[in-house]
DNA sequence: TGGAATAATAAGGTCAGCCATAAGATAATT
DNA sequence: AATTATCTTATGGCTGACCTTATTATTCCA
């Protein structure tokens, strides 16, 4: 490592927390979902898990589950923060596309100072969701989940607001933007096919059909 | 490497590039010196050349130095381009210190997408200079180095403006912004002490003493 | 021209973070 | 209780970018 500032967790360690508290926070993930949104072998990442276990940001008990301690959700919470606030702005200053904001945030959260954060927290007038509608942990530390369900547990008939939209994948956020599925939408379930088949839905006037394990992404 | 977006060179290879760059646009450097500003061991460095040379990026010729390719030269006024444009919007939007902004757009320069720097540069208003005066490249590669002569080339008596400064180090950067040594600053020489010694300036109407080490960061 | 300084090469080592393959342990399902 | 699926551990390998120590080559200057 060359560069000037040099970050107390590496890249990869705050990946890795991030993406725990992404997948469940304050419960317990399964490695093998940890390797599967991180694209590692579950080898890899069982490795990665000791690391953290060793380093107290984890706590791994074998064939149960790796939790965050307190430190490690601290950590997260922190990348997590550094994270949507780059979205904050490459969205609203940079008018960078919606569904790209995830993936070019995640590598400048990684080379971002706390000065710096802090400082383009208030440039942006400290937001407290990012343009997908996830909150934004707090400068101290605090942060608490949306609490919501995911539209593929709203029944048919019902209608209710997006709030936010959890995915990350640069196709799947385009996909859903495509249909409107945005913060802010009214969403009607119209039909929801049996066999676990796709939702039709009435999104800004128009009928739409998603499947349910991208209704899942939707948090309303 | 965990985060999405891959980068076409590891941040090694660009600080390099950009440390050559720097160090002498157009020129040979001696691996001695780079390895210097990269604070590397010059075994390391020659090491790292002979990869930048097998990647056609520069052309190491033994014993005599090394210099940029024209491809070389292009990724580096890009790293250069996006290190600009990132002080000028930490200088300019987030008040971040005149002395910091080297290492914390070094940091982040190596994690911004094309996109993400041509929105940037837009947003600023396609700034020509960075606050320490040096020139940004272009977005089509072009880049003319200042054309300025560093202080210590100065005789006695004479005034020039500050055009730039090109030290990088933050320790280095606060000793002459605490001394009004800034780009715009009208500086006249007093006195050149002998042995080389110290020259004694009037900047901003106080007299300032300056080794001549230091005065090379200057451009007038 | 001979020595000093500098540059380059060789050899071997470290570390993080990934990989594959294979074997063993536990959990879930039937 | 057996089978299957998932987890975990073991072993060995790789790459990039650094390190040290030691040797050899070249350049420069007095």
């Amino acid at each position: 490592m060359i560069a000037q500032i040099v970050q107390p967790f590496s890249e990869s360690t705050e990946m890795y927390l991030k993406a725990m508290i992404e997948l469940s926070d304050r419960e317990t993930v399964a490695v093998g979902r940890l390797a599967e949104r991180l694209s590692v072998t579950s080898v890899s990442a069982n490795e990665m898990v000791r690391r953290l276990d060793e380093q107290g940001l984890v706590s791994h008990i074998p064939y149960k589950g790796v939790s965050l301690t307190e430190k490690g959700r601290e950590v997260a919470c922190d990348v997590m923060r550094r994270q949507r606030l780059w979205e904050c702005f490459l969205y609203d200053h940079l008018g960078v596309e919606w569904e790209r904001l995830y993936e070019f945030a995640c590598s400048l959260e990684h080379a971002t100072a706390p000065e710096v954060t802090e400082a383009l927290s208030l440039f942006l007038g400290e937001p407290k969701v990012c343009p997908h509608g996830n909150p934004i942990p707090a400068a101290d530390g605090s942060f608490e989940p949306l609490n919501g369900r995911t539209l593929n547990t709203v029944a048919v008939g019902e209608t209710a607001y997006v709030l936010a939209v959890s995915a990350i994948a640069t196709d799947v956020l385009r996909y859903l933007h495509e249909r409107d599925l945005i913060p802010g939408r009214e969403v009607t379930i119209v039909e929801a096919a049996p066999l676990h088949g796709p939702l039709t839905l009435r999104v800004e006037g128009k009928e739409v059909v998603l499947g349910l394990s991208l209704a899942e992404f939707v948090i309303v």
